[in-house]
Order: C-alpha cells, then sequence, then structure tokens
DNA sequence: TTCACATGGTTGCATATGCAACTATAAAAC
DNA sequence: GTTTTATAGTTGCATATGCAACCATGTGAA
C-alpha cells in the first residue's frame, strides 16, 4: 500500500506479457512448420486426443474458457476439418465434438512442436523456480475465480 | 522429453489462465465501481500520468503492444473522452497523445481498485515466491522475444 | 534535388474473449 | 400433463491482438 505502483513491475502485466509472447511464439512455430492452427486450437484438439467425443460445455470447462468462446474455437476447427460437430441422440441440445482423421493425424508432431516452444519458454529457469511459479499462477487463478 | 504432456500443467496454459483471470477481474473491479474502462486502456493512462504527451509508438514500446493494438487502444480512449491526439509540429508523422482532463481526474480511484484487485489475486501467496514467479515470468518473456 | 528507404499511423482481415439476449431441448414442479 | 426452470448452443455487440498493405512524412544517398 505505501509501495509506488509500476506497471512493468505488477503481476498482471507480467503474466499479460509472458502470457501473450508465449502465444504468439507458438503460433509462429506451428505456422512455420506448415500448420495452420492457433495455440488456443491446439488447446481443443489436446483435449480431444484423450478423451474424444466431448461436448461443447466439457471442453469449454476443461479448458477453462467461456461457452462462447469455445462455439467460436470449433468453428475454426470445423473450417479446417480438424473436428466435427455431431448432434447427441440423447440429449438433444448437446454437440458431441469428434475428431476427423485429418484432426487425428498431427498428434505427434504438433506435439513436437509444443514441446519445442516450452524448451525455448523455459531457456535458463531451474526447474524449482518453474514449480513455485506455477504454483504461484495456480493459486493466483483460484483466488480470481473462487469469487472472494 | 520424456514426460507426458498435459495440457493442465503446461506453462503456456497456465499463464494465459491466470492472466485471463486477472484481467476479467480488474475490468469487473473497474464495472463495479462505475469506470468505463478496461485493464488495456488502464495500461496505457499509467504511461500516461506518469509521462505525458507520448507519441503512440513510445506507449507501444512501454506497454509491449503493436502499434496496431495502440491506435485501438487509443481510438478507445478517445471515444471515452479520457485522452487526444494532438498532431506533433515537429515530425508531422507523430501524434501525441495528451491526458484530458477527465483523464487526469480518476487517476488515484482508479490505483486503488488496481491495488484491491492485487491484493484479492495474490491471497495466500508468500512474498518471496511471487518474486520468484515475476523473475520467471520475465526470463519467459525475454527468452520469447530476443528471437533464439 | 530527386529518388530510395525508413518511420508513424491507419485500415482490412483473421483470431480470441466475454456479456447479454435468444432458440431449442430437457428436467423439475405443480 | 402443463408450466416453470435449467441447460446447451448460437448470435450480436464490444474489446483486444497481430499481420500485411497502405498513406503520409521524414531522412539519407546519388
Amino acid at each position: 500500500m505505501a509501495k509506488t505502483y509500476k506497471l512493468e513491475n505488477s503481476l498482471g502485466y507480467m503474466m499479460g506479457r509472458a502470457a501473450r509472447s508465449m502465444g504468439a511464439r507458438l503460433n509462429h512455430n506451428f505456422t512455420k512448420a506448415g500448420y495452420d492452427i492457433t495455440c488456443e486450437q491446439w488447446g481443443v484438439l489436446v483435449n480431444l486426443w484423450r478423451n474424444n467425443g466431448q461436448s461443447q460445455q466439457e471442453l469449454a470447462g476443461t479448458t477453462c474458457k467461456d461457452k462462447t468462446s469455445m462455439t467460436r474455437l470449433i468453428d475454426g476447427l470445423e473450417r479446417r476439418n480438424l473436428v466435427v460437430r455431431t448432434p447427441d441422440k440423447v440429449d438433444r441440445r448437446q454437440k458431441l465434438i469428434y475428431l476427423t482423421n485429418n484432426g487425428k493425424k498431427f498428434q505427434q508432431e504438433l506435439l513436437h512442436i509444443v514441446e519445442k516452444t516450452l524448451n525455448e519458454a523455459q531457456q535458463n529457469v531451474q526447474a524449482k523456480d518453474m514449480d513455485i511459479c506455477k504454483k504461484v499462477l495456480c493459486r493466483v487463478y483460484e483466488n480470481l475465480t473462487n469469487q472472494n
């Protein structure tokens, strides 16, 4: 409270800046490797590779996004022929999202690009410091979502 | 490399999630207090409070944004009568951005909201862990901008 | 002096996000 | 069984971001 506020040293500024540079680098590495895909779309695909055929709400939950965002991410993935929407026969409100053959095919290559990008990002960072950083980020998220 | 990739434990995912929740909470707290302003616009205002009359490029530099983003942030700030664009008489390519009286007026109140939000975010986080987290975030940003 | 190049800013297009309002369907209440 | 309420998804509007193309102005070289 007594300390002067400095934007460049503010948590929000530093998180936003680092997250933005990370997403940009990943997008860049995808593009460079010839994949027309974004880092956010990647997050959806990861979930589907582990558990194919989820509803949009489930995907929104596991990727921590709004259902509106998910609608549009899936629009994009469908346009790229990576997933398809299938109406659920039991609950006809739901649409289940399935990977296409195209969407299944690139799993390993994309994973490799992601790991390469993570290595770029984590250069000269000690593993224990990274662990602490992740714990703090996780706590910050919890603090701000459990409406305190 | 040998470890399995888990999205929920991935640096990019955790940074993005925390940054997004932070921005959302700040926007929410601004709105709740009756201010029609966003967290990104706040970043520009902070810079102007410290140094009024910067060019758009300068502002883009200090807030780590693209000049296109800055054009549109300033569009928004101008619509809200918080800043004005003034053509520079020396270098007529530049436009210098000045706070209006309106933009100067709310500095203290907005700062108070930001500090309150930071306190919400940092609950139950030890100061030394937060320092480590910020150092890591800073390093990650550096790793990804100095095109390694 | 003129031409090439660099710089500051804007615009168009694409992606991403969130809120509010809407439609359709399901489930609960009566 | 009908009415009410909840849930899944979409759409419109607003903000934010980045790339490429563009215009205007400044600068340096021939």
